[in-house]
Parts: structure tokens; sequence; C-alpha cells
DNA sequence: ACGTGATAGTTGTATATAACAACTAATTGC
DNA sequence: GCAATTAGTTGTTATATACAACTATCACGT
């Protein structure tokens, strides 16, 4: 095992200078932490108030809604889910009335996903909620603070977002080409 | 419906101004953007390197590691979950080798969670690579901006533990007492 | 214009996680 | 020592998700 220390430094760092490991670690820890908490409270955000909708339409409707109508391969790339899991979403949406199913004119296979009124509503009430929630949380921070955490805490998820992109590629990578019989 | 902006104000703004709506706003939308990120990740995190104990089954080592051996009430409670719940993975990480029960000599019906060596060595390997990979995430963060972001990010969870904490106290307090009969 | 192969989406099945409720066993109080 | 309490377990259920098998449709080449 015995790892060291990646030999990897930021620009303004003193070639040999500690990498901070110590705070790169109370990143993770923290991180943990706060997703733990996140998944605890997930349902409670939402589901209090707008009982209806449960988190993972939520995350459907949101993508529909800023990347308008899509077809339901391009939304399980969209919000990173398999297409067998999307549709039983989308099933379910629709169900509700929350999504219209609308086929698409130049293939008879596909249709396209456009959302409903209600499910402007809902999403609107769910992000306010939200909303709500967090400026309670956050009442006592200062603005400089808050726009500090906002924009660091974008940058981290742009850069979370990168190494699991690159990990998977890697792992993709490393796959061995399942090889068949060469007969 | 029609939710207005709270009446709450940071020490150091102006009454009357605007509360970083806006940034309230992007630290939600970011946050819920990460915590599904995070979601996907975490099995990799873990199961590439370390695939014999799952990411539940860290959260309760971690636990019983940091405060040390305790019953399994107390520990559903430290991980806040569900005392079932921890009954299960308590059970598998007995089975698997991680965990002794060991009677506690004041209480015949509880025992003592005690974490083996060989917990205390996976711990270690998960928390190395985690560490790798954060690492790598954050290479070319500056010092500053990596301890700035520590900070801000251990004040947010405990914000929102906080807030979460009230939000539950606030529902006990609101349910009215689940009147039995009176006769 | 028809058949073969690719593609869009659905359904079948399986896993991980976790909660509520019902139960068992051991303890404490009287 | 019996009743009420408490510690923990097991039964059942629900969500979320994925892989694999299947169906329906399209597109291309002859």
């Amino acid at each position: 095992m015995s790892v060291s220390a990646p030999p990897i430094q930021a620009a303004d760092r003193a070639p040999g200078a500690a990498p901070a490991r110590d705070d790169v670690a109370a990143v993770a820890d923290t991180l943990v932490g706060l997703f733990r908490s996140f998944g605890r409270a997930r349902a409670r955000l939402l589901a209090a108030a707008a009982h209806d909708v449960e988190w993972s339409a939520h995350v459907v409707l949101k993508c529909l809604a800023t990347e308008g109508p899509m077809r339901s391969s391009a939304l399980a790339e969209c919000i990173q889910s398999d297409p067998s899991t999307v549709s039983r979403q989308v099933a379910a949406l629709v169900r509700d009335g929350l999504l219209e199913r609308r086929a698409d004119p130049v293939d008879g296979r596909a249709s396209l996903l456009v959302p409903t009124d209600k499910a402007a509503a809902v999403l609107a009430e769910h992000d306010e909620i939200r909303l709500q929630h967090f400026s309670r949380m956050l009442h006592d921070w200062s603005d400089r603070d808050l726009r500090r955490f906002a924009s660091l805490l974008q940058r981290f998820t742009t850069d979370f977002d990168g190494a699991n992109h690159s990990w998977l590629e890697e792992q993709v990578a490393a796959a061995p080409a399942p090889q068949e019989e060469t007969s």
C-alpha cells in the first residue's frame, strides 16, 4: 500500500512545499459529512412541503426545464443516469401529469419530453422552498463570505465532476477490450 | 404560495439591502449538483480499490474509530440512522471480521462494538485513497483558496446540520401529541 | 421494396440502502 | 419473582438504481 503524497503543485506554491494535505483532508472529511447530512435532509427539504414530487423527479424536471424538451436518451445523459431508470421516472411523471410525451415527427421510436405547466409550478415551489431553507441556514453569513463560498463551491463541483469523468474514462480505457472468440 | 424574501440580515449588511439571494440560490443549486455527482462517485471512490467494504460500512467504522467502542444504539445515534439499519450493518461487519461484539459486563442485552485491526487497516486505506482522489482533484488550487474553501465548507456543514436539527425539532414540536384514548 | 442491422425505449430482475413495526431476550423495579 | 422497560434483531416495505433482455421502429444496401 504505502502511498506517498502526490508530486503535484499549485502555481503559487513553492516546489517542495507541503501541498496543504491537511486542508485537502479537511475538505474530504467535511464533504463526506455534508453528503450524509444532505442525504438525510434531502427528502425533508422537498417532501415536507411538496410531497407529491420526489427528489429524483425534481432532478428530471429541472433538467428539462433548463435545457428544454428532449428525448429520453438525452435526458438520461443529462442527469447521468441509466436509460432504464429515466424511463421509469418519466413514466411516473407522465402518469402524474408533470410531463407530456410528444411524438418526435422525424422518428417514430422517440418522443420528446415536455414539462407541463404543473411541472413548472412544482419546480418553482421547490426552488422557493429550498431557497428559504438555505436563506435561513445562511442568514448570518456576510455577503462576502457567501459570495466567496458560492464561487469556491462552484469551482470545486466543476473539478469534482471533471475528476469523475477522467476516472471513468481511465476505467474504460483500462478495461482490456472484452475479447470475443477469435474463431 | 407567493413567498417573499425572508427579513433576515447579516451583520455587515445594511438593513433593507438585498440578502444576496442570488448567492444563496447559487449555493443551493451547486450543492444539489454536487450531491448528485457525489452520489454517483461514492461507490467508485471506495469500491474501486477496497471493494470489500461498502460506503455505509465505512461510515460505521469511521464513527467507531473516532468515538471509540460503543453499543449499537449509541452507534445508531452517532451516524443518525435507525437501530435496525445499524443492526444489519453491524451484523455484516462482524461476519466480515471488521467488528467484534464484546458483551457489556453490566448489561447482558447490550454489547460493545469494537473495530478490529483489519477495520483500522481498511479505514486507513480508504482515507488514503480518498485523499489521493481529492488531491488530484484539487491539485491546481492555491493553498489560500483551498484553506478558505475548507473553512467555509466546514462552517456551511455546521449550519446545515444545525438547520436540520432545528427543523426536526420543529416537526416534533408541531406534531400534536398522538392523542391516545383518554378513557 | 424488403430484409438486416442498428437504435429508442421499456420491462424484468437484482442490488444497496434504509425506515417502520413486530418481535425476542434480558434487565430493573417493586 | 412478576411486570414494565429497554436493547437489539428480524420481517416487511419503499426508493433509487443498474444491467440485461426484449419490442418496436428506422435506415441502409442491394
